[in-house]
DNA sequence: GACGATGGTCAGAGTCTCTGACTAATTTGG
DNA sequence: CCAAATTAGTCAGAGACTCTGACCATCGTC
């Protein structure tokens, strides 16, 4: 029946995953938004709504702090987040996004949204609940911070 | 019913990716090939049976042909590949896997069936293959390749 | 209050990636 | 057949990313 690939769950993920962050990437970019690199997006999707440590950014996105706080610099100086103290603790400083980020991110989302209705309408509507079902299930075990 | 998250789903399709990519590569340096990097591996995960051009090997990864030749010069001197003349075009050389690589994929593919029988068993095996089903339909619209 | 752990920075080096310019071989069109 | 456009690949230089190691300040604990 399903014509089954012969790739392994691996490249099947990625693909798809890849194919929307082009899609975003182009989007934003057209936007005007084409002021910070794919690693800088990488970590500033990474910021809460109430900001963020840069530590946790660092763990999140799998790379040294030091690497962390040279993205952040980029980011800051292009004003997309700015560094606030942490009340609670005086070493910290929580990195918020900036207003810039927020307008990147509604534009993001639009385009997130768009692709997933592309998706929906190329699968039907059972079959992408079922694979958004799968893979938040995944995610209990592939996710260290779930 | 399901407790569906509320993360968009790239997110859900990147974290088992990486999870699975963190895997691969722990096990492969484990078993002693710790001599080539993540980019270097990307390349060379897209090196087919009989040998492929740097040219298709640089847009398959979505980097320059600059980037690629740099990246296939490293694994050309830690032995994982050679490149030999297309003997259809006297421009191309096509990049081919040597023992080492292969030795290396065995490893990889073995960490892969592993790490996919796990999500299966906690996905439970009509999940898991819906999942595969609908990854694999996607790949017909995210696959330039495909 | 001393001590180990945690949050973050500074400095330096290595790796990755790009743009631009170039050569050689192939393909196309007249 | 041959000139022009295309395609495969390389060289050179610069910018971006990432790491290791060393360091300081603060926090939490005993």
């Amino acid at each position: 029946m399903a014509a089954e690939s012969d790739l392994n769950t691996g490249v099947l993920l990625f693909l798809p995953y890849r194919a929307l962050e082009n899609r975003v990437f182009a989007a934003l970019a057209k936007a005007g938004f084409d002021d910070f690199t794919p690693a800088q997006a990488r970590v500033m999707q990474r910021i809460g709504p109430d900001g963020t440590r840069l530590t946790e950014l660092a763990e999140q996105a799998q790379i040294t702090k030091q690497t962390a706080g040279f993205l952040v610099d980029q980011l800051e100086k292009a004003s997309y987040v700015r560094r606030v103290p942490d009340p609670t603790d005086k070493r910290a400083r929580l990195v918020c996004g900036a207003e810039k980020a927020w307008a990147a991110k509604e534009i993001a989302d639009g385009v997130v949204a768009e692709v997933e209705k592309e998706w929906e309408a190329h699968l039907g509507k059972r079959r992408m609940t079922q694979l958004r079902e799968a893979l938040t299930l995944l995610r209990e075990i592939t996710d260290p911070w779930a």
